[in-house]
DNA sequence: CCTATTGTAATTTTAATAATAACAGCATAT
DNA sequence: ATATGCTGTTATTATTAAAATTACAATAGG
């Protein structure tokens, strides 16, 4: 497959609902900036709100954060949208009748859980403000 | 794309060498293990053997671990397949016309890289010793 | 009522990974 | 030395998860 972008799109809806708090935000007009289709957009806030980290109703252009942007944590983000879905991945297909792949791959199980721990402790160490502080600075950088 | 299963396949690969250090090991062998083809074990091989981490010679069905088991990190090993590429991707593709998602992505590189950072971080913590003692307690288990 | 938009699901396209195939070159045995 | 088996490498094809696209019922607001 392509590699997912999802969670980086997730970032950019977020701030850009944050960033523009009072237009008409609809799906097509988030789309543009990502570069994307509306249907696109619409699913990842979809997650997004079932994760209670926005709210919208249907018919209505006015997405909001459902949080401060300081309580939104990469890790509340990642979940929203991948779920349970790790970033490293077992081989789950080996030879059952040579139980060195089974045993392998089960033993290696437990060491992807802490990794994922790891990167995942890490997300939470970051929120949205964090993010879209770094976005300021960017921007006051370019203008100098 | 399908996800990849690189990293579980070559840890496979290495402790399959060190479980069977004098049977004859062709890359046929390994791959009925792994129920994959001998020219994708080959690859992995050459990628690891370049990393300084199995010797072997063309014509001879002889690969050898070229450290102990536990001076090779899971780290080594994910370097070793993958390089340079992440476990989280920026969208590369946002509409360069709208400030906000260009920024926002490079803002975004930053936090990625720290996560990165802790998930390599805790790889170089697991080392291919410590997964064949997983392995090994394993097959105590089955056996009670 | 009419228009714009959401929320959701179904389908198609894209692209990274794994599978497959092919072959020159080396090692070992006979 | 010759034959056989295997490696190392490259090229091509198939597979499959992600993203793009399409469609449409349902709601908000004028």
């Amino acid at each position: 497959m392509r590699f997912s972008t999802r969670l980086s799109d997730s970032v950019h809806i977020l701030c850009f609902i944050y960033l523009n708090p009072d237009e008409n935000l609809s799906s097509e007009r988030i789309a543009e900036s990502v570069r994307t289709n509306p249907g696109y957009v619409r699913q990842l806030m979809s997650l997004l709100r079932k994760a209670e980290l926005i709210s919208s109703t249907k018919g209505h252009a006015k997405p909001m954060l459902a949080k401060e942007a300081g309580e939104i944590t990469l890790r509340d983000v990642y979940r929203a949208i991948e779920g349970d879905k790790p970033l490293l991945h077992l081989d789950t297909h080996t030879n059952p009748e040579c139980g060195v792949g089974v045993n392998i791959q089960l033993a290696l199980q437990e060491y992807y859980d802490r990794i994922q721990a790891a990167a995942e402790a890490e997300m939470a160490r970051i929120t949205l403000q964090d993010v879209l502080d770094g976005y300021h600075e960017r921007i006051k950088g370019n203008k100098r």
